[in-house]
DNA sequence: TAATATGATTGAGT
DNA sequence: ACTCAATCATATTA
């Protein structure tokens, strides 16, 4: 009403009119004039502004048609520069409409998380499909396999849902924004509306837009949490890994014993041959993961109680022999036929369990002889070397299989640590025959 | 069903 | 970043 009274008095101010208007506002009467010869004039006018003050309580063609007819009058262009002047004049212009709004740090949150739960960017599902079709192709316990699909599945339903309906809200957005520009534009015809007008609008459009869409997303996080802590608890939902990864983790551990820290590669290729690429916790991208795990426990549970896992030591040491019996068998073959001085390729990087350099501390060992602290680190050495030291043990080692290996955790420094746990790069023994460097290239 | 085994987590230390 | 030690929570076994 105060707007009313304003444009009326703006319009008065340049003697258009002069007639009482709906709801009995009087303006005062024009100076200067008698009113006779301008009746015509002003009844027009008067006309004019009783259509748009009642145009919103006509029904939507009567209202189109009087658009047209207010549209095409000839007094519309005085009448829209009127508006614009009363506009510049009350101000109502946008004034220092804040823009650059800050990013919303919760809004950022649910982001980075749906994007770290995969729900949200790119598609990853090539990925873990030939994950697991590798994993099925090792032939794995299906059980965690299929548990793990169910877990996709299941994710994959929720980051669906929440796709489609960001989109829904896209397109609702993107339609009530057009339809809002379209409006404004129209209107714009009868009333001064600047672009930035409308820029403010579709911002302010969208911001209500987004607000929904976070709503969206709150939920789509809580659906993924609640799947996660379904599916994912790997404390709730633990498995044993299989016998053979185990045997496979035990041979590596007692052929390792003076220095059970396996490195990066080795955890990974230990991962691949146990056949837990697939972690139980997919969030943790973790076969090594699994493994370090696995080795945490082994080597303090082991320290805990050597003891207990004396006999597992003795079996696993006895395999290991066995296992290099063969090799030293297929050793001695080759350098019948290959100079004895050629360095092993073994030092390409990747662990050889059976052949691996401690096998020959194994040996010393299950002889009987101490050599705390001689082998730290010694994991693969050239494979003339070990050939040349088997051959050399050769009686020892007969014994070691038949009667009385005791594998003890030579290792183990005084304190119960595995002295020199420091990564075991290259380690240079001294007890060790001539020109014999275990260049441990699995660490 | 209690006891034990085991994979994972947590917090401190380096 | 890695390990250790303690602990948790579940799996397996007796």
């Amino acid at each position: 009403m105060d707007e009313q009274a304003r444009i009326m008095q703006a319009l008065g101010g340049v003697s258009l009119a002069g007639h009482s208007v709906q709801g009995g506002m009087a303006l005062p009467p024009p100076h200067g004039h008698d009113g006779t010869d301008g009746d015509g004039r002003k009844q027009d006018i008067g006309d004019i502004l009783h259509q748009i003050m009642t145009i919103t309580d006509q029904s939507l063609d009567e209202a189109q048609a009087k658009k047209h007819g207010l549209n095409c009058h000839r007094m519309k262009p005085a009448l829209f520069s009127v508006l614009c002047e009363i506009k510049e004049k009350t101000g109502l212009s946008i004034r220092g409409a804040q823009e650059e709004d800050p990013p919303d740090p919760q809004l950022m949150r649910l982001d980075n998380m749906l994007l770290a739960e995969g729900v949200s960017g790119p598609e990853k599902g090539g990925g873990s499909a030939a994950a697991a079709a590798a994993a099925a192709a090792a032939g794995s316990p299906a059980d965690n396999s299929i548990e793990h699909s169910d877990y996709r599945a299941k994710l994959s339903q929720i980051r669906q849902i929440y796709h489609t309906e960001l989109e829904k809200y896209e397109q609702a957005c993107n339609e009530f924004t057009t339809h809002v520009m379209n409006l404004l534009r129209e209107q714009s015809r009868t009333r001064p509306i600047s672009p930035k007008e409308i820029e403010r609008m579709v911002s302010i459009i969208h911001r209500k837009f987004s607000s929904i869409q976070m709503q969206l997303k709150q939920s789509t996080c809580e659906a993924v949490m609640i799947l996660r802590s379904r599916f994912l608890d790997a404390r709730r939902k633990r498995r044993n890994f299989s016998k053979q990864a185990t045997e496979i983790l035990n041979e590596y551990f007692y052929s390792h014993l003076s220095n059970p820290y396996p490195s990066e590669e080795a955890k990974e290729e230990l991962a691949k041959k146990c056949s837990i690429t697939v972690s139980q916790n997919p969030l943790k991208q973790g076969s090594p993961n699994s493994v370090s795990n696995w080795f945490g426990n082994k080597r303090i549970r082991y320290k805990k109680n050597i003891g207990k896992f004396q006999e597992e030591a003795n079996l696993y040491a006895a395999k290991t022999a066995v296992t290099a019996a063969h090799a030293v068998a297929a050793a001695v073959q080759n350098s019948q036929t290959n100079s004895p001085t050629t360095p092993n390729s073994g030092s390409s990087g990747s662990f050889n369990l059976p052949n691996s350099g401690d096998m020959f501390m194994s040996m010393q060992n299950l002889n009987g002889d101490s050599y705390q602290g001689a082998h730290v680190g010694a994991n693969v050495q050239s494979q003339v070397d070990t050939l040349r030291h088997v051959i050399s043990q050769t009686a020892g080692y007969n014994d070691a299989l038949g009667g009385n290996p005791m594998y003890s955790p030579h290792g183990l420094n005084g304190n119960g640590g595995w002295h020199d746990a420091t990564t075991p790069s290259s380690v240079i023994s001294p007890t060790e025959g001539p020109g014999s460097v275990h260049s441990d290239t699995s660490n």
